[in-house]
Order: structure tokens, then C-alpha cells, then sequence
DNA sequence: ATTTCCTATTTGTCTGACAAATGTTACTTT
DNA sequence: AAAGTAACATTTGTCAGACAAATAGGAAAT
């Protein structure tokens, strides 16, 4: 016997409500910048009291699915969710799992690879002169003395961004938010541990060369060499760190999400 | 003159606590299970009322990073982040934005391709026979000509979800979970429309005996002639469809999210 | 010893109110 | 008459207090 639980109150009524608004929003019911009624209004709507709305649409919220303003002309709005949000909500989830121990960096530097290569394959023929210009200038910034380390590692961000976006893929950025995101931390530890910058920069160039003459094999063994480097590396700093017992004390330093509400 | 403006009162109370609480469960100030005061201890905590404490708790839950019960031994808990629902909020952010027309269906078939093809490379050495089972079997189900449209779909997408499955890395399928959810309603119209099962099935067929070869290119070609008339029937099913006005009026069908807290 | 009931604790929801922000409108001043 | 200014109305943000609902532990009765 095989009784249907579903209907009943099972999550409280904040939760429901949030949920129908949320599948207004999906359905088309609610267009973006759409303003939704004052909250007493949706109070006696769905019959509930003001706090219980609040926490619905707090709910919301904290997904990026509406804005508030207070005054006159304020309200509730629908939310245009932009790609760079959902990145940085997609890399910040990819960090949590990490730093609970659920993802394996050797997993993710697996994933990191085999994306980045892909990449590299469509960014051979895609490639736009500016993302080259871009490239070209970060290789030369990380060739400067006088870059400090932290500067270095966004430089090193900011180049495998492009060349993500070289793909010209906004699915595909999306899909490698995650992955390059929640391994930077590592590959930071590395290039503060060892300093090894002359290696990355020219590695970095190898990659652009290969870009430059539209050279995909070329490119993708440039990762590949990239890649292996940084593993060996990581490998070797873990165990020169000499606390195996936790292997994971990288902590993501990407969260800082901008607000907007 | 750059001035700082992110010490002042810009973003709510709520939403202040709610970061702070998160970035403790970040650093690791707060262990997974780890119960948090009760509302009232960190309402004097934070020198706030209870509701706004509870705003900012709903915005946690809402993120899947707490997660409450009451009674004398409940209160809230640090939730551990499970990969099931770090994809479920994965698609659901993507879904969003192919709705709201920020991402092109071209994008993603391109991104599930690229993804599932290297997929099927790393699937074809790492394949275990228990993989190969399920998607035997539901090929099998497939060429069930009593199954309905909805399960003939549903079948599907758990032949895609084992063959990522299959590449044995989580973080791969955290990245793909979004391209292949998010075109899934896509596919969803097209066999709807034409019921052409047979030669889904039989694609299928051919890629899990290159998979049970341990045939990577034979796997990959394979999933390239799938996606390819996924891809030319779906023009045909747009352009059949003469509403050219509205060519996103696919709804996601993947909310849905389960609750639990 | 087991079952049942009571109770304490904690979150969930409600009511009511005031504070803060902000666009509008009316008034005053030049 | 035009422009600046002040008061106002509207809406979200926050607070205070209270009761309801759920739940686990203990007490009491069989």
C-alpha cells in the first residue's frame, strides 16, 4: 500500500510559496524586471502573513532570482540572471563540495584538462584577434620581476579565462566555471610554494604560439605539458607540507559574491 | 580615487549575517552537522531581532548550506553539500538562463557534445560491467514499443547520465549536469514530435558496443551521428513548428529540486 | 519492562508596529 | 514662471512579543 505523501505540508509554507513563485518565474508568468505585487499584497493572496512572504522571497533572493528597492516605485522584481552570476554561483557550489572533501583536486585537474584542452581545439580556429592581444599581454605581465605573487595568480586566471572564452562558448564557459575556479587555490599554493613563474609564462607562451598559427595539436600539448607540471608540482608540495593528515586545507578564496538587491 | 564602500551598510543586516555564517562554514569554523545556536542565542549574538536572523538562515537554506528541525535536539545544522544536489542547482541555474534566452540552444548542443564525446574517450577504458548493464538495459527498454513518450525520454536521459557516469570522474559530471539537463526539454520536443525511437535507440546501440570494445573513437563517432541528427531535427521540428517569433518556448521541466530540511 | 502521556525545547508562523529609503507633490522663493 | 526645497506617501527593512507545531526525553501507569 503505497500511500502518496506528497500533497501534505511537508515543508512548510514559506517553501511552497517561494517554489510557486519560482516556477512563475521558469513558466513565463513573471517576465524579467516585472515588478510582483507589495508584499501585504501577496500576504492576503496566498493568505498567509507578511514575515511568511518575506521568507519566501528571502528564499529567492538569495538565488538571484529577484531584487528589492524600498520607496515608491519600489517593489520586488524578477531578475535577469546574468552568465557571470551563474558562474560565480556555480564556482563557489564546485568550492564547497572541494573544501567538504566530496571533489578530489586530481578529479577536478582531470576535468580542468580535458575541458581546457577541448578549448584549445575550438579557440585554434575561433580565436579572435583581441583574445590574442589579451593573452599576449597577460604573458608579458607574467614575465615582469616586479609582479607580486597574488598579482601573478590572477594574471594566471585571467589568461586560462580567455582562453576558455576564445572557445566562444558561452555553455561551455559556464560548464568550466566550476572546475577552474576551485582549482586555483591549489595552483596559487603551488606558485607560492615554488615560485616556478619563468615555467609557467613559457608554457603560457607555447599555448599562445600555437593560438597564433592556429595550431590546435599544438595547443592542446601545450595544456597537456601545463597540466602535467602543475600536477607534479602539486604533488610535490603536499608532500613537502608534510601534514598528509590533511590533504585539503586549500580554502577557496573566491566566494565575495557581489550583491545587488 | 577608488573609495571603499563596502564597509557601510549597503547590503541589509540579513544578508551580512548570512555571509558571515557562511564564510565560518567555509573556513571551517563550522564542521559539517555542527549545530549552530538556537535563533534567540544568535539573535543576542549578533545584536539583531529573531526575524532578521531567520532571513538570513532562509537565505542559507535556501543555498543548501543549513538545514532545520525542531524540538529539543533539533536547532540548525551545517549541511554536507551532496553532489546530487550541486547538479540538481546546476541545471536549475542553467535552465534559467536558457529561459530567460541568455544561453542559445546551439551553445549548449555543442557543449554536450564536446563533453560527452570526451566522456566517451575516458568511458571506454574506464567502463565497468556494471555500467554496461544499465545501459543495456535500457537500450532494451528503449526498443519497447509499449513504453510511453515520457519514460521512452526518461530512458534516455539515464543512458547520457550513465555514459558520463561511465568517464568514473564526479567533477566532469558536475560540469556536464548542466548542458545535458538543460537540453534535455529540447530533445524531449523533438521525440515528441517525430517518435523517431528507433534510430535514437539504435545510435545508443552503436555507442555501447564501442563502449563494450573499449572502441573510444568508434564511442565518440558514434555520439557525434546522435548528436548530429538531434541537432538537424530539431531545426526541422522549429522550423515545422512556424512560430519562428518564440523559438525558446521549450519549458524546463527539471525543477523539481528535492526539499529537505 | 513496555507503553503512553506529559513536558520542555526549538523552529515555524502570526500580529502589530516603527524605521529607513525614495519617488512624488505641493509649496515657497527668486 | 521656474527652480529649489520640504513634506508626504509608499514600500521594504527591522524589531518586539506571542502562540502554534513538532519532537525528543522523561515520567507515570499498566
Amino acid at each position: 500500500m503505497s500511500i502518496q505523501y506528497q500533497g501534505l505540508v511537508t515543508h512548510g509554507l514559506a517553501s511552497q510559496i517561494a517554489d510557486k513563485i519560482k516556477q512563475a518565474i521558469l513558466d513565463g508568468a513573471l517576465k524579467v524586471d516585472e515588478r510582483l505585487p507589495t508584499e501585504e499584497e501577496l500576504a492576503q493572496r496566498f493568505a498567509v502573513s507578511r514575515p511568511t512572504i518575506r521568507e519566501a522571497l528571502k528564499r529567492l533572493a538569495a538565488q538571484h532570482l529577484i531584487r528589492s528597492r524600498r520607496g515608491p516605485t519600489g517593489g520586488t522584481f524578477v531578475n535577469q540572471p546574468t552568465q557571470a552570476e551563474t558562474r560565480l554561483m556555480m564556482a563557489n557550489a564546485t568550492a564547497l563540495l572541494v573544501s567538504m572533501g566530496e571533489l578530489s583536486l586530481g578529479d577536478i585537474a582531470e576535468t580542468r584538462q580535458e575541458i581546457e584542452s577541448l578549448c584549445c581545439r575550438l579557440a585554434a580556429t575561433r580565436r579572435t584577434d583581441a583574445q590574442l592581444a589579451v593573452m599576449a599581454e597577460e604573458i608579458k605581465r607574467q614575465r615582469d620581476p616586479t609582479l607580486s605573487d597574488q598579482d601573478f595568480c590572477a594574471s594566471d586566471v585571467r589568461f586560462h579565462c580567455t582562453l576558455i572564452a576564445s572557445a566562444h562558448n558561452p555553455a561551455l564557459e559556464l560548464a568550466a566555471a566550476g572546475v577552474i575556479e576551485s582549482l586555483q587555490p591549489a595552483v596559487n599554493l603551488m606558485i607560492f610554494r615554488f615560485r616556478d613563474r619563468a615555467q609557467v609564462a613559457n608554457q603560457h607562451d607555447t599555448l599562445y604560439q600555437a593560438l597564433v598559427a592556429r595550431d590546435a595539436q599544438g595547443a592542446m600539448s601545450a595544456l597537456t605539458h601545463y597540466m602535467d607540471v602543475l600536477t607534479t608540482q602539486y604533488q610535490a608540495a603536499q608532500e613537502a607540507s608534510e601534514t598528509p593528515k590533511k590533504p585539503r586545507k586549500i580554502k577557496p578564496v573566491t566566494a565575495q559574491a557581489p550583491r545587488h538587491e
